[in-house]
DNA sequence: AAATAAATTTAGTCTCACCTAAATTTATTT
DNA sequence: AAATAAATTTAGGTGAGACTAAATTTATTT
């Protein structure tokens, strides 16, 4: 019999599958920060889920983790549950999407496939989770994402806020606040070369506003 | 800082406060059984309970534990989240009542007071969860519980059929089928002191059915 | 290219919650 | 009351998943 996934392999999973989303191999570091884990515990746990019989994982020394195909869809599993869970949190308990993060977090890893399923049926088989991020599919394939992020743009450029990052509560709220939500257009109205800063009129709001990179790099656009 | 109350000791505290609520004591093997653990690491648990500063088990060797204060409060919060929950699945997401326990059981452990709080809402503050049980208030305290076993009816005794044990699927379905779900009326036609075979009469049912103790002791009434 | 800094791995421990096998205690028969 | 059976506890062990401290490897400066 294969191996049990638990909780914390699943969660090791999903993350690997983030960082693998951009800067391609997830290191040990970058592993153990998001986690909360010591790095030498990571390490330790890289090396058993890369030795197995078909491993989740390929995991070269100093070189960190990549999914395999298995791993892969052990990860989008996970990631579904999340973000249909805070779909579901937000449509049918009423949360507001700084507050659900948390909450799916220890979710995800509990309910079962049929829990998914009426989940995803209830919400009519949503696409994009509250804060605009991609569902996986039921068969776990990752549709494509176009979008980049708003820290990217510069003077004069126009776009549509596609999706931002759940897992700070405060910057949801501020984001909230200045009316930075998926759906939204934007223009740049001025880039500042020496700190990042952006200053960007938001569709439907009266004054510019101006964000720093620390959130520009957590929002997603389509040009 | 108080010790942790980890899932598998709110398991421990809430098969404790089920066995407490008959039998007095809960024994080592009774609860050895229901939570398929070895006896041995049953007393294990029990006498690590029973051994902090302010312990949740009172625990004497060869006798069986009780609940504190405190573990009992521990205990009533994982059961009002598992009869929420429960109450949830079924009015929200279609489960049916034999589907829910088994899902409830994972999803007690996990939950925010806050998602508690929002299920409690949404549902209208139930007092019973669907198969009739009694749902321990807000502030950890369980309503008094008049109702008897089907069992100990005889013949031409009269009762209202209050709750049933959630934790048999078969037997769910079973009840279900027959027409002996909560707040119906039943009549007791006959008593077989041999057996203990109860011959009943189900309200809205035309023919009489024949019931084991397998199932009379499962079924509470009031008469 | 050597020196320093940063990232990573090794080695050795710890806790939790379980296990089995054997010993002991309590309960039930004969 | 002794013998047997059942329930319980003791003793010793395991695996998962974390930890720290020290060693090593890779990357970055000077």
């Amino acid at each position: 019999m294969s191996e049990a996934i638990t909780q914390s392999i699943q969660d090791y999973l999903k993350h690997i599958y983030e960082l693998n989303e951009y800067g391609g191999s997830a290191s040990t570091n970058d592993l153990a920060a998001r986690l909360n884990i010591a790095p030498a515990s990571v390490t330790g746990m890289l090396q058993k889920l890369a030795s197995t019989k078909s491993p989740l994982v390929i995991y070269k020394k100093h070189q960190g983790a990549t999914l395999t195909k298995n791993g892969e869809k052990a990860a989008l599993e996970v990631i579904r549950h999340h973000r249909l869970l805070e779909t579901f949190l937000v449509n049918t308990l009423g949360y507001s999407w700084d507050e659900v993060h948390h909450e799916a977090d220890k979710l995800e890893h509990v309910i079962s496939e049929d829990f998914e399923a009426r989940m995803a049926e209830a919400l009519g088989h949503p696409t994009r989770d509250p804060h605009g991020e991609l569902i996986p599919t039921a068969d776990l394939t990752m549709p494509a994402d176009e979008s980049c992020p708003l820290a990217s743009l510069r003077t004069d450029e126009t776009a549509t806020v596609r999706r931002v990052s759940d897992d700070d509560p405060a910057l949801l709220r501020h984001l909230r606040e200045i009316g930075v939500v998926p759906e939204v257009k934007i223009v740049v109205k001025n880039y500042s070369a020496f700190d990042g800063n952006l200053t960007i009129k938001v569709e439907g709001q009266k004054a510019n506003i101006v964000l720093g990179t620390a959130v520009t790099s957590q929002v997603f656009v389509d040009k």
